[in-house]
DNA sequence: TTTTGAGTTAAACGTATGTTTCAAACAGTT
DNA sequence: AACTGTTTGAAACATACGTTTAACTCAAAA
């Protein structure tokens, strides 16, 4: 075996670079050079670069998955019956990524990326492959929510949540580009945990506006 | 001549798949096919692919630029001294926008999809041409802000305009994939301007959190 | 009538892409 | 050491892309 795996070379190289530049403008021969490895290993260890790209989501959200879900079960389990509030399911959240991407600061960019991309991308593979693949854990949180929030209607509660979840992406991915922009314009750095200081408010404030 | 214009013909039919697919999901030869007008039409009248990505944004910035700017130039005529408030800021913009992409109900999610492209696409060359071409009207709707939110640390400030950003542009760029999902969960319909609806509220209060 | 020049057309060009092929190299088992 | 299934390697494949070319159309100017 390779000093590391092929595989994992693969997809830290597709996680990189997908981020920066986009699923349509990485080609496989970008990456497989990128991870020095033959450019055939992808279709023989992933079969297609669709199932590439639905790798690299995998290898972040599972993890990010079991996380949330039994940091949850746990609460569920010491507080029977305890409404969460916004802020504590968020902080879950908030917590959960903190975890996954810690010894990797740009993982969590990476990833917003990855799911605006996935958003956008138009009749995207991806976001039936997300909701078919992870809808338990959404339907959770969303659960979650909605307990938090008895007054709002299901339908706007549905567009609220979609603009945390888009402040989150767009903000979180491109916080390389603000927080050098702040650093130009205010002469003061921010840290990642200072920035989701800032978001946390921000979101509960909006969720349950009015 | 034509019927129509060939190079608005091919604007029509480049603005749609656009927003349907993304730009580099969207090849000429489908957009001149649509258009029905020679391949090499592009290239002779734009120059070429990046060319057509500028114009077609072009078409929606342009109109909507001057129409922010005169009904903000006409209000603080009628009410000079006046402070706008976070509501009235997001009505003026959203306003125009409303104005703007009448008729045409995917113009808005194509400028969303440039604006996140803009801000993620580390130094394409959007993202500088926005740059240029936006930066007056985004200093004037940034100093409104500022004196509407007075309490505000500008850092803070920064931040939650770029959340307001982002829950925009996530969610009205992929706004057609949203409202399919909302019809088939909640088996309503959504307007765009119900959706416009619900955002305002979220994001004024998202910016004055606390 | 002839000339001009912008607009259109069909075809080709060069390049880059995802994928496939098949032989060579490898690791583990007998 | 020989066999076996798995992984790698270099090359080729078929296709799709953006772009360019050069012949052609045709209305208006000279």
């Amino acid at each position: 075996m390779a000093q590391v795996d092929t595989v994992t070379r693969i997809l830290d190289a597709a996680e990189e670079l997908f981020a920066e530049h986009g699923f349509a403008e990485t080609s496989l021969r970008t990456i497989t050079t990128r991870a020095d490895v033959n450019l055939a290993a992808v279709n023989y260890h992933f079969g297609s670069k669709k199932a590439l790209i639905q790798a690299v989501f995998s290898r972040f959200l599972g993890p990010f998955y079991k996380l949330v879900e039994s940091s949850l079960d746990s609460h569920e389990k010491m507080h029977p019956d305890s409404i969460l509030s916004i802020e504590d399911i968020l902080r879950f959240v908030a917590r959960a990524m903190a975890n996954v991407t810690q010894g990797d600061r740009n993982r969590l960019a990476i990833f917003m990326r990855l799911l605006g991309l996935a958003y956008n991308q138009g009749q995207g593979h991806l976001r039936k492959f997300l909701q078919t693949e992870y809808r338990s854990l959404f339907r959770r949180v969303m659960a979650l929510i909605t307990k938090a929030t008895p007054d709002l209607q299901p339908v706007e509660r549905f567009w609220r949540f979609h603009f945390m979840l888009g402040a989150a992406a767009f903000t979180l991915s491109s916080m390389e580009n603000l927080r050098a922009i702040v650093e130009h314009d205010f002469d003061t750095k921010c840290t990642e945990e200072e920035v989701v200081g800032y978001l946390l408010p921000f979101l509960a404030a909006g969720i349950r506006a009015k």
